[in-house]
DNA sequence: ATGCCGGGTACGACCCGA
C-alpha cells in the first residue's frame, strides 16, 4: 500500500494537477493540506470518479485538510483535541480495515508559526504540545499509525540547502525543534530518514528562483508508529512535480508499506 | 530589502504562506 502527503496550496487552483498526478501514480491514500476551501467547495466528484473515497475538513480561505482513499473509511476524526477555541482546520484522521488488522492515517497541517514575535509562534508550540498528547494516545493502541503532512519543521541542517538562512525562523529554531524531537521521541520513525541520509527537499519557495537553484527545505514528513515502520519498504519524494506547469510550492511524499 | 511569487477574497489591494 502506498500512502502519500501533499500540501497542494489550494484545491481549486490545483485540481487538474492533482488529477494528473493521481492518474499517473494511483496511490492508495493521499493526505492533502491547504485545500483552502469549505467542505462544500471541494471538488469531490472529480476524485470519486478516479475511485477515491473523499473526506474533508475544510475552512474558508485558509488551511483545510482532506484524505482521499481507495479504501473505505471505517472512522473519520476531525480536529486536534485540547483547545475548544481553536477553529483552524488542520487535522483529519481516517481508520481503515486491512486483512491483518487496521491502519490509522492522520493528516496534519502544522502551523507555520511566523512571525515569531506574534501570537502565531506560541500557537504553533501549543499546537505541537496538543499533537504530542494526541499521538501518545494513538501509540497506546499499538496499531500501524502514520502521522503525515506539512509539519512546517526543518528537522536537521541536512534538510535545508542553506540552513544558515533558516536559523531563527519558526521552522528551524530551538523551541520548534525541541517540540519536534519530543514528538518523535514518543517512538515515531521519520520514514524518509529510515531509508536515506541524503538531502530530499519537499518545498521550494515560489520566489527568488528557489526551484531553479534547488534552494529547498524538507518540511513534509511521514512519522510512523513501530507497527507501521516495520512494514515500510520505500519512500519517494516526487520532486519532478515541482517542475510541472502551475505547481504547488510543495511536492508529494509517498511511503510504501507491506500492507 | 520583509518585497520578490502565488492563492484566496473579491474586483482593489489586502492577508497569508515558508
Amino acid at each position: 500500500m502506498r500512502i502519500a502527503t501533499w500540501n497542494i496550496n489550494g484545491i481549486k487552483a490545483r485540481q487538474a494537477l492533482l488529477e494528473t498526478w493521481l492518474k499517473q501514480q494511483s496511490p492508495d491514500i493521499v493526505c492533502l493540506q491547504e485545500i483552502k476551501t469549505v467542505d462544500e467547495g471541494f471538488p469531490r466528484e472529480t476524485f470519486e470518479a478516479l475511485g477515491y473515497n473523499v473526506e474533508t475538513f475544510g475552512q474558508k480561505s485558509w488551511n483545510g485538510v482532506a484524505i482521499l482513499s481507495k479504501l473505505r473509511f471505517d472512522e473519520v476524526h476531525r480536529g486536534l483535541p485540547g483547545d475548544e477555541a481553536d477553529e483552524q482546520a488542520r487535522l483529519i484522521e481516517g481508520v481503515f480495515s486491512l486483512a491483518q488488522g487496521v491502519v490509522r492515517v492522520c493528516c496534519i497541517y502544522l502551523p507555520n508559526g511566523n512571525p515569531v514575535d506574534t501570537e502565531k509562534f506560541p500557537y504553533k508550540l501549543r499546537w505541537m504540545e496538543r499533537l504530542t498528547a494526541f499521538v501518545e494516545d494513538r501509540l497506546k493502541r499499538e496499531e500501524p499509525f502514520v502521522l503525515l503532512g506539512d509539519f512546517n519543521i526543518i528537522p536537521e541542517a541536512v534538510d535545508a540547502r542553506h540552513p544558515e538562512n533558516w536559523w531563527g525562523d519558526a521552522l528551524y529554531r530551538p523551541e520548534s525543534l525541541k517540540q519536534f524531537r519530543t514528538l518523535k521521541n514518543l517512538g515515531l520513525t521519520d520514514a524518509l530518514r529510515a531509508v536515506t541520509d541524503a538531502p530530499a527537499y519537499t518545498f521550494w519557495d515560489f520566489q527568488e528562483g528557489a526551484w531553479r537553484r534547488d534552494n529547498g527545505i524538507r518540511i513534509d514528513h511521514l512519522l510512523l508508529s513501530p507497527q507501521a515502520a516495520d512494514r515500510l519498504t520505500a519512500v519517494q519524494v516526487h520532486r519532478d512535480v515541482r517542475g510541472w506547469d502551475k505547481p504547488s510550492d510543495h511536492v508529494p511524499v509517498e511511503g510504501t508499506f507491506l500492507f
